[in-house]
DNA sequence: CTGAAAGCGCTTACAG
DNA sequence: CTGAAAGCGCTTACAG
């Protein structure tokens, strides 16, 4: 129990020089003679001396801290992100502050201000608005760098990294109607979420490249979670008459969906057809396998951890704009109509 | 770009006042006038000034920090814990770090090492193995306070939480027995870790008290990835006599054993019988529903955090251990023999 | 190659 | 109620 700290003043005692020099052995820079940084390090080692990257931030800058600001670690999507960054981070010595969101603007900027006071070097966000980015621009402005992953927020000048979420919804609502549905229901999040308002902009486009009149009653909005994607698809089937075919917009509302639909007694793909945006492990194994749009999300993590620590490292090239391609895989829940 | 930072000396002229005071208005600390306070709050406002925590953090001692230290947050039972933690701990002012072990002891001692740099105040951590816990005593006996969940490590004096895994395990196994199954297989992670230490005891006591031999082949271990676990449940269920039921032992374990099964044209619960430790969403979905053995992950995040900021807060009172019960909920997925 | 000194931004006894 | 001064642990010009 707090038996004093062994600081830098004593080792430099204990080997018989100055701070200077024990502080330049220990971190190996500037000229020590190698007998005297031995003596250091054995100093070092026998008092049990530790680095204190406090006081070393407070001098040099900035804490080698990273933050990670997604809607919700809950949501696998953002797991994985949180896993991966943290794997590619920690090697470099960066280590990871994760804070959610919860998809609330005033918690994204109570947080945002919060890491920043902790002088945290660069932050990997996935924003929750694409309008109400002012607390981003100005950390940009200060100098902080910034990924936006999964989504991208209005016109800042940071780098972003998102996949072809028009394109894949496209691709799913053109194959449903390929398969002669014409009454296809949309299950997404808030349209303030960029990946959601991508997503119904694919999903209308689609509609209205084989005319089909979009019909809003079939456009339903829930928050991301299994729990509440029940919720709201049950209400969408409720309707008369009731969509022939699905579209989700996550894994998660995809989970919803399918537990709706059996708790009502339709099945997939005989009474509804279904296709979900995001892969996942359950939707090989349910039967019929899900359709899905899949996106590389192990590509995402690596990709913005790299762009993050290039900016940190003091790249100051133009804003990087990744857009991965979706792609589609057919299994067995959509059926002909 | 780094425009000037505003320090407290900057808001302190600007106000006419020393940096003392403008210290103790803008922390709401010791005496101040109420004027002198209005004075200093607007300079600060007009020049921007935030807080730096780092610099604060190196006068009074640590920074709002509090590491987790999960196997893995892409398994959903971190997820949630982290997600919890990060809702139960920021409200009280501390951010979460979050850095995996991957079940690796190595990489938990230098993640540790590493957070510890950075003047955590204290750490919740699943520790990867029950013996080898030098690193924690070592933080422990510098004050550090440190709530170990999921797993408890040997003999360190700081609290735990944990579920009882060894009854949970023995209920499950029990039932398998009670619908005559003998020929019982155990889908585990490494001994090392202790959840599955216990549920492997409960596993094999359940089997003597109904005076089952217990067959080494039928025990199968793997590490707790969907993937890993449908590889090594093929193997399981290639041997000849097969086994005619299954426990696994956590989530990731129940969701790659029902891939296998699948792929390998056996039925669920025709063919085998299936009891997973932890609930899923998907356990509900599949068809036949998963009978599990439930644990209150919902009430782990909270506690530990309630735990550990009492003992940020100088709590020096007897560790404690919780030990949740498990709930056995019985669905579908086992057949009588 | 090494040391004395200043300073990162803040807080806290200690005077007044 | 307010200020001058010391100091948290470290690093970095600047001399030598």
């Amino acid at each position: 129990m707090s038996r004093k700290t062994i600081t830098i003043k004593d080792v430099a005692a204990e080997a018989k020089v100055s701070r200077a020099t024990a502080a330049r052995a220990l971190n190996n820079y500037g000229y020590v003679g190698g007998e005297v940084s031995e003596r250091v390090r054995e100093a070092a080692q026998r008092l049990g001396y530790r680095h204190n990257r406090v006081a070393q931030a407070l001098r040099r800058g900035e804490l080698p801290l990273v933050g990670f600001i997604p809607g919700d670690v809950q949501n696998p999507f953002f797991a994985q992100i949180a896993h991966d960054l943290d794997r590619s981070l920690r090697p470099q010595g960066h280590n990871l502050l994760i804070a959610c969101s919860e998809e609330d603007l005033e918690q994204e900027r109570a947080v945002l201000e919060n890491l920043r006071s902790l002088s945290v070097r660069g932050f990997i966000v996935a924003p929750t608005s694409e309008q109400e980015t002012q607390h981003f621009q100005e950390l940009a402005a200060a100098g902080t760098p910034i990924v936006m992953i999964d989504r991208r927020a209005g016109t800042i000048g940071c780098d972003s990294i998102v996949v072809d979420n028009n394109g894949g919804a496209r691709e799913a609502v053109n194959y449903l109607v390929a398969n002669g549905h014409r009454r296809i229901a949309f299950l997404g999040d808030e349209a303030r979420i960029f990946t959601a308002r991508e997503r119904l902009a694919g999903y209308r486009k689609a509609l209205e490249e084989n005319g089909i009149e979009s019909d809003e009653r079939l456009i339903a909005v829930s928050p991301s979670t299994t729990k509440h994607a029940v919720e709201t698809a049950i209400r969408l089937f409720r309707q008369a008459p009731a969509p022939t075919a699905l579209f989700t917009v996550d894994s998660l509302m995809t989970t919803g969906a399918l537990i709706a639909l059996r708790s009502m007694g339709l099945s997939v793909p005989r009474d509804v057809s279904l296709v979900g945006f995001d892969d996942f492990d359950f939707a090989t194994f349910t039967d019929p396998q899900i359709t899905v749009v899949a996106q590389p999300i192990d590509r995402i993590g690596p990709l913005a951890a790299e762009i993050l620590l290039r900016r940190i490292d003091g790249d100051q090239s133009e804003p990087q704009h990744h857009v991965f391609p979706t792609k589609m895989i057919v299994r067995g829940s959509v059926a002909a109509l």
